[in-house]
DNA sequence: CGTTGGGTTGACTTCGCTCAAGTCACGTGG
DNA sequence: CCACGTGACTTGAGCGAAGTCAACCCAACG
């Protein structure tokens, strides 16, 4: 890890851009004082893995800006995306010592990162962080039971429009549009990664793109920029329920 | 649901044979007690569905014994598992007032079931419940991620292969068994709900456990008990790294 | 202006799905 | 006891969706 990735300057927690969404959302003066002590930003450059499945990790974190990934990888190279981690995504596991994926950035990304000894000592003495960080988790499960769904008994053509639809919307909560008309965003994602998370080889998702392209359900301008006229049309594609049942 | 299914008798928690494991793990006597004034039992057949998708939950619950699964289903009737719940498990979310998934006795089962409101109110004031349904709740995050990776990624005898470990190393675990030399164990689940669980066809899975056999990695005896005398070897077929590396 | 990395497209193959028939164990009623 | 139905499972034949291998495009960059 070179100096240059160091951002030794930390950034007001009131100021910060995932404040009320991190592990940090529930946190009071207090609370955020203390982990004001004990954090740190770094930086990373879109393609650098920052962690190795395995590794030591003296550190949880959170992402502040960008998109990272969680892989799993096979002996035999075959790999598998778990996770997609947005701004105000959690990462690492407090009481493991060890990585257990591989975690790359998919983007230039900025991660707000605690020291991992004090974080836990934090945490087991105040509830905020530890009743968020439950929070956070069980979405977590929640979107991979989703994804476990698409990954066993979706079509290729039904995970490309799966994929393109949950972007599409965290893009949009993200700048506080609402899906309604023309929707537009930027793939952050490789045609390799997006087939990592689909469960399909790169060539299939091109082969799906050109056709949802081809039906007329997406637009494409170069290759990385999406325009989706009928959203609803998308979502029709992706074998989803159309009364998007949102529970809580 | 019928008066027969109801068991109004309730054990004392400290002879419960889930006490170590589940959400009450780290309670004290007092927290202890506090549980016991809102917790009931109740048994369901095998094949009963305790909970609908979109049902409101009025309970929180633990499996004390017995198999349960939760499965997600498409309207055209494509069904995923997407989970499968062991004695300790725990079913349901707190803070959320209707089921996300369908819930069914894959065996017959016994529930540790608590009043929903009173949990949540027990969970925001003593830190013990919240603490441990952290750390299930982040176990089951890890399952459900190697879980993604066997279904996007491994062939169909590797996801039999692996399925069948992992079912030979739960039994092993409570049975309290060594997984050395002959394991033998009783499949909980039909071929159709393999089936659902590997994202395959209950034909595939008929398949490949055929194949298994009469490559001599599995032995069978009827269709439901599964004799493997060469445990390394079942492990070689799943794909998964050879040197298991348990991290914690 | 050649190289490189990301992406597309085509030809062919194959793994797992579909549809269909058949086996086996078990229970039930004549 | 036997005939019958039933549900869980197995096996086969044929097919098709996605994978493999390979050629090619194109924009960016040194």
């Amino acid at each position: 890890m070179s100096h240059q990735d160091l951002q030794l300057l930390s950034h007001d927690c009131g100021s910060c851009p995932i404040r009320h969404r991190a592990v940090c959302a529930r946190c009071d003066a207090d609370e955020l004082q203390q982990l004001e002590q004990i954090k740190y930003y770094r930086s990373y450059q879109a393609g650098q893995t920052l962690i190795w499945s395995g590794d030591r990790m003296d550190f949880v974190a959170s992402v502040v800006t960008g998109i990272a990934t969680l892989t799993q990888t096979m002996e035999d190279g075959r790999r598998q995306m778990v996770g997609l981690l947005l701004p105000s995504d959690f990462v690492g596991r407090p009481g493991r010592q060890s990585a257990a994926y591989d975690v790359t950035a998919a983007t230039d990304l900025v991660m707000c990162c605690f020291r991992k000894k004090p974080f836990e000592e934090l945490m087991s003495k105040t509830p905020h962080v530890a009743q968020r960080l439950l929070e956070m988790t069980l979405d977590e499960l929640d979107a991979a039971r989703e994804w476990m769904l698409l990954l066993g008994r979706k079509t290729a053509r039904e995970k490309i429009a799966s994929l393109l639809s949950i972007i599409a919307r965290r893009d949009a909560s993200l700048k506080l549009r609402a899906t309604k008309g023309v929707v537009t965003f930027d793939l952050p994602l490789t045609r390799e990664e997006m087939a990592d998370y689909l469960g399909l080889t790169l060539e299939t998702v091109s082969r799906q793109m050109s056709a949802l392209k081809r039906d007329g359900v997406i637009g494409l301008e170069g290759k990385r920029h999406v325009k989706v006229a009928d959203f609803d049309r998308l979502l029709e594609e992706t074998g989803d329920d159309s009364d998007g049942g949102f529970l809580n």
